[in-house]
DNA sequence: GAGCTTGGCTACTGGGCATTAGCCATCTCA
DNA sequence: TGAGATGGCTAATGCCCAGTAGCCAAGCTC
């Protein structure tokens, strides 16, 4: 699956370019190709030539676009926390009340999970493969990624809003659940991703055990 | 991390043998390195070197034990899987209340989450390093064990006792805040296993939009 | 106590892979 | 038009690794 043929090489050494604007979309057109196979086989287990090949080039050719392969592999990762927390901030500054607040943070997570689902899967399982620095960035992002959610339902409980034993707990199951998203949703299937975003918001504010805001009282409490 | 340094070994060629009921322990050792290893490096990563080292013994020694790499893999995966389904019928089994079958499910599924949760850890992580037909096998299993706690919320929703939106989606969110839970839970924190379980059997409940059983109403509703 | 079994060991085989070296065709632009 | 820049290519380097071959010491059994 994943190394060059030995040799009879098909390709002719110099091919036509197909557009000269190419150029510029190279190194995103291997960042892409990167991702998808570091989710389909693994960091580990996709080589350079597997990822010149989506291409059409040769391993060794991706050297003139990017560093190294654990370059790619950082950026996808570290990229990825930084949408996630910049999604996390916008979601709670557009909403006062700690209920909303909440369902917005928990749509935003779960819009970025299903929309970016190979950027969130690689990001969760690829943690081990990261060298440092960029693994203590990634777990440092990570931490505060879940402290805004756990502050969160620690102040919604402060405020008699929400009712949890744990709001640790609560804020690892609301997160969980929304990682899981990006290991089997996939476009086109059952739910859009609008409906999966209001229906997890539904579900974390069960597991916060929000009372009900303004007049539409929670579907469980009725 | 991993390989051998090069010359100079420094055990002698044939250390005493502490003692002679080792023997039969050795395959287990052997597992549970593999075990620890694959979880904390991954089992690309992992080098026979690596295991062989951490029982004291040379790489190539272990093949006196075991087949091969994958089959140390495949061996925890499938273990895995049957574990969870056994606990799950089991679970299932000790009440005849829909809302307690999901109860006891739950608890099942955490406590084999914090109890084995390298295990856990590593056949999330693993999947795609199995080698078919072990892949099928693990895929085949974890259908079952998913569709069992689908159906379970089916029923309850069928028999009034639950209010889901969709019970795929209730199902895929209690399961994966379970499946988190083998990636933060570690022993001597701050809940015991029992207490864990407890809080996300609550939880579950509440995804579900459970109606209160018998006399003691769901503290969301009270 | 001799031979078989067990379970170590080292050396080796066959392969894979990230990265570097160095070549060269095309393109750009003065 | 020609020199430098760009971005391909092949070959090579240096390393790693699963698994095999074959040796050997200790224990067991008859």
């Amino acid at each position: 699956m994943s190394s060059a043929q030995g040799g009879a090489y098909e390709r002719p050494h110099r091919p036509a370019r197909p557009e000269a604007a190419l150029a510029a979309n190279r190194r995103s057109a291997i960042r892409q190709a990167a991702l998808r196979l570091f989710a389909a086989q693994g960091y580990r287990s996709t080589t350079m030539a597997d990822i010149g090949a989506a291409i059409g080039i040769r391993g060794p050719s991706l050297y003139k676009h990017v560093a190294s392969k654990h370059e790619l592999l950082a950026e996808i990762m570290i990229g990825t926390m930084e949408q996630l927390i910049a999604g996390n901030i916008a979601a709670v500054a557009g909403a006062d009340d700690v209920r909303e607040q909440l369902r917005r943070s928990v749509e935003a997570h779960i819009r970025y999970h299903a929309r970016h689902r190979l950027e969130a899967f690689v990001g969760n399982r690829e943690i081990g493969s990261l060298e440092q620095p960029a693994q203590d960035r990634v777990l440092g992002r990570r931490s505060d990624y879940e402290r805004r959610f756990r502050e969160l339902i620690e102040r919604g409980a402060a405020e008699g809003a929400f009712r949890v034993q744990s709001a640790r707990i609560a804020s690892y199951s609301i997160l969980d659940m929304g990682i899981g998203v990006s290991s089997w949703f996939h476009e086109g299937g059952e739910f859009t991703v609008d409906q999966l975003a209001y229906q997890y918001g539904d579900i974390a504010l069960r597991v916060v055990g929000a009372r009900p805001l303004g007049g539409s009282p929670d579907p469980l409490c009725e």
